[in-house]
DNA sequence: AAAAACCGATACGCTAGCGAAACGAACCAC
DNA sequence: GTGGTTCGTTTCGCTAGCGTATCGGTTTTT
């Protein structure tokens, strides 16, 4: 735990939320959002059961939530071809793309004194 | 900014977020929880206009959440006696209750080594 | 005092996510 | 090959949030 943050969890939190409130990405759900991350920073192979599993949730609830994230381009499905009842979720460079302006505004609220020097959108 | 955590804000946040989705507390919408932290770690007053410029959103938006998080007894409505077209948002004991649950599983998920030694659920 | 500006709430039609139950397709055991 | 199990999806009725426009009530301006 750093000391730094030790106290201030909930404001990092907070300029983080703003920042993404006043962009113009799409705002996914806490769920889609859980689960679009659990794509991007754990190893795969990830499927429908096991990101349920992982986030304690129903199946119909990814199966939604992959949905959405598709129609954004996001993700992508891929049947398993050693077992067609699988699918596999990949990821995609749109949703890269995503997640790395996603960290920036992290990034950003967690080093208020930094001056955005890139383009703001 | 934090070596530690400078290549980890992606990780920080997803596992604040499955820990914030398998909890049972109600899940906000990323505008109803960026309110509630605008006014429990901003100073009052608070005002509809106010957060709506702070968010950058409408002001329906505003009152939306206003009677979500009124109805969750996590925020109270007060007239302003001295301007009568405004209101004043307050904190509530339960609201408070809640953002310190939040801020549990922000710190435990800043710190992974943790061992849950509370009952999950 | 009449007109304009302001504040928050409400109405409207719409979209999207929700939990629970049931489904078809694919796999497995016997 | 028949029965049972697993996987992801679909359906159902429902709730809640969305953007836009407009409202009533209040204050300010002229």
């Amino acid at each position: 735990m750093t000391d730094r943050t030790l106290s201030d969890h909930l404001g990092l939190w907070h300029r983080a939320l703003i920042g993404s409130v006043r962009s113009d990405a799409p705002d996914l759900t806490t769920r889609q959002m859980a689960i679009l991350l659990s794509i991007y920073t754990t190893s795969p192979p990830h499927t429908v059961r096991g990101l349920a599993a992982e986030l304690g949730v129903a199946k119909p609830v990814i199966t939604r939530a992959l949905d959405t994230l598709s129609v954004l381009g996001y993700v992508r499905r891929k049947r398993d071809e050693q077992d067609r009842r699988s699918v596999f979720v990949q990821r995609t460079v749109k949703g890269a793309v995503f997640l790395s302006e996603f960290r920036d505004i992290l990034a950003q609220a967690d080093d208020p004194s930094s001056i955005r020097l890139t383009a703001s959108r």
